[in-house]
DNA sequence: TGCGTGTTTCAAACCGCTTTGAATTTTGAG
DNA sequence: CTCAAAATTCAAAGCGGTTTGAAACACGCA
């Protein structure tokens, strides 16, 4: 059933009935119901593609998931999807993922903007300096960026991002005036602007403790568990191990633990953790007493937001380049004690 | 620049442009060849909503996750649509995510067939009667199934499916041969199809073993680590504690492994554990000598193989419901070991 | 009754591509 | 050379909607 059957059944030209069932106010409130009757009764509805080259507006925004070999897909990355399908749905956009080799990213955005399948993009992950940023501004293709990276020189665009210096300014901070000197850092990737900044955060808040940062204590990896396993059991076996963690994920974290306690240690009691929590849904820390203690922030929220963002973009409700960005509250947990004696 | 403008430019018409430009073996390939030159110089592609319409084909293959306010985004789902999307991209179609609420799943469903905007839809997580097939088959929309439910008198339809039966029948088996009789089962939710066939799986083998099965020790829910570590807590707090646990997924096994520990066991030597391993990239289970016996099987290749499958059936390269079921490895690890002696 | 005004409906153009069927040019055998 | 066959190219008709500008109709008032 396409409009022209179902204009000719209704003895209407194709013109009204479409006016009638977009919500157009010159059609004469009768003919409207009976249109819409009728289209529920034969179950029509508009040809997606052809509504779309009518209107030039494709209602669909791309997210690119770059993706080697061996690569790690990101249960971040699904988190944040999540969120940000929520806001498309509600919206009555849909979301369009490509999964592509990492080199072919940028080719990808230039096929996007010149097939034009896409009304925007959301980029993910950004690099302490990424290219994509500039690439897509030259394409002149909506986008937000999950995080930002900020390379000198860079022309303004969208973004959404968490205060992670200062989450981990103070994390640290917190860990310092318990009393530990000797912190390891178990950071995502160098490369990640967010890790950049994590760090950032955690050294200016050992130098404002009059410490000093060992580098020997640092390490950035994907964050896995295992990493967080290996990482704390080869810190641990040091004569001069650190007396608390500062991690980047739940994941690393729950790594930790099962270091510290295979060693017949404790979180909380001997050593103490804090980490950062993407409030992942399949991994919860929560309760009166969450097992960790914990910089929090939802990345299904952000997800949420950041879709909100560019559809707003895209619609023309806001101009320019506009960011948010978000605080990250301090939970307390289990996982905190005051520094051993030495 | 649009197809009508690159063939004046050229001073040809659009239908040898488009020809040139789409591989048909009637154009002079002198002609060919500067087409696709002046193509490439000025960055013309063909617009895809224009293409689609003219073609019939969305190019689409639709993906529904239906998700509640406070419902949990599954990792594996994550896993299986990075394996997936690089298929469509190799194949050139675009993988669409609509994250709607649970209810309106089939509606989606419905919608998505009324206004073809998508060639065909992949299916997850199927229950132990789910409504979803019958609905899909009705409204012709090409489909398959990742796992399957085979409700009685149910229209035959294409699934990709592991042994789930077979493998936790091993895998339980393994465990009784080392002497362990008081096994318990940390399953996925009991309304999914795949924790009923994996429960099949394991009260045959303790039938076969001639063990009864104590449904106490029997629990399924959402495969988070918190649940793992609750249930496996509760369970050995018990006078007549299991000796053996037997997981649907790798997140529950770390829990179970958090509970062991903090009562100062260890796996492997006081509590066995065998564990199905999704291998999802960001919890690996490697090694010469992995930390969990595991019975393993990667949904990233289940979700390459799925999207092979429908492509081919969009495409008419195969016929009717095809399916196929694959073997579930086991693999040793270091959580194994005899049943301490009463 | 006649006419201006506001309401409702419609025919036709358009979105940018593919594809059919016909027209044109080339080629090659006679 | 001639002419049928083969190789190229093209004009025009879709695909299924939206949107513009004009036509038809109804209403109220002089």
């Amino acid at each position: 059933m396409n409009l022209k059957e179902l204009s000719e059944l209704l003895g209407l030209s194709p013109t009204t009935v479409s006016r009638a069932l977009n919500g157009y106010p010159e059609v004469n409130v009768d003919t409207k119901r009976r249109v819409e009757a009728a289209a529920a009764e034969h179950g029509y509805a508009p040809n997606t593609m052809a509504r779309r080259l009518a209107t030039g507006r494709t209602m669909g925004i791309g997210h690119v998931v770059p993706l080697g070999e061996h690569d790690m897909i990101n249960p971040i990355f699904a988190e944040f999807i999540a969120g940000a399908g929520e806001a498309y749905s509600k919206a009555g956009y849909n979301m369009i993922l490509s999964v592509v080799p990492k080199e072919k990213e940028l080719d990808t955005y230039r096929a996007m903007a010149a097939s034009q399948n896409v009304d925007g993009v959301i980029v993910h992950a950004p690099l302490v300096n990424d290219p994509r940023m500039k690439c897509l501004v030259d394409l002149g293709l909506p986008f937000i960026v999950h995080g930002r990276s900020h390379s000198e020189g860079e022309a303004p665009y969208c973004w959404l991002d968490i205060r992670n210096k200062d989450a981990f300014f103070h994390a640290t901070e917190r860990l310092t005036g318990l009393g530990h000197k000797r912190i390891a850092l178990l950071n995502g990737l160098p490369s990640m602007m967010f890790a950049r900044r994590r760090l950032e955060g955690f050294e200016g808040a050992m130098e404002a403790a009059g410490l000093k940062v060992d580098p020997a204590l640092i390490r950035g990896a994907d964050m896995t568990e295992p990493f967080g396993y290996e990482a704390a059991s080869a810190l641990l076996a040091k004569v001069d191990r650190p007396t608390a963690f500062l991690c980047s994920s739940l994941t690393v974290a729950l790594g930790v633990n099962r270091a510290v306690s295979e060693i017949g240690l404790q979180l909380g009691r001997d050593i103490s953790l804090i980490t950062h929590d993407d409030a992942m849904s399949f991994l919860p820390n929560g309760g009166s007493m969450p097992m960790f203690a914990s910089t929090k922030s939802s990345v299904r929220e952000a997800g949420y937001r950041a879709a909100e963002m560019l559809i707003d973009l895209i619609e023309g409700r806001v101009m320019g380049p506009v960011t948010e960005l978000w605080d990250v509250p301090f939970l307390d947990g289990a996982s905190l004690g005051p520094a051993p004696r030495e």
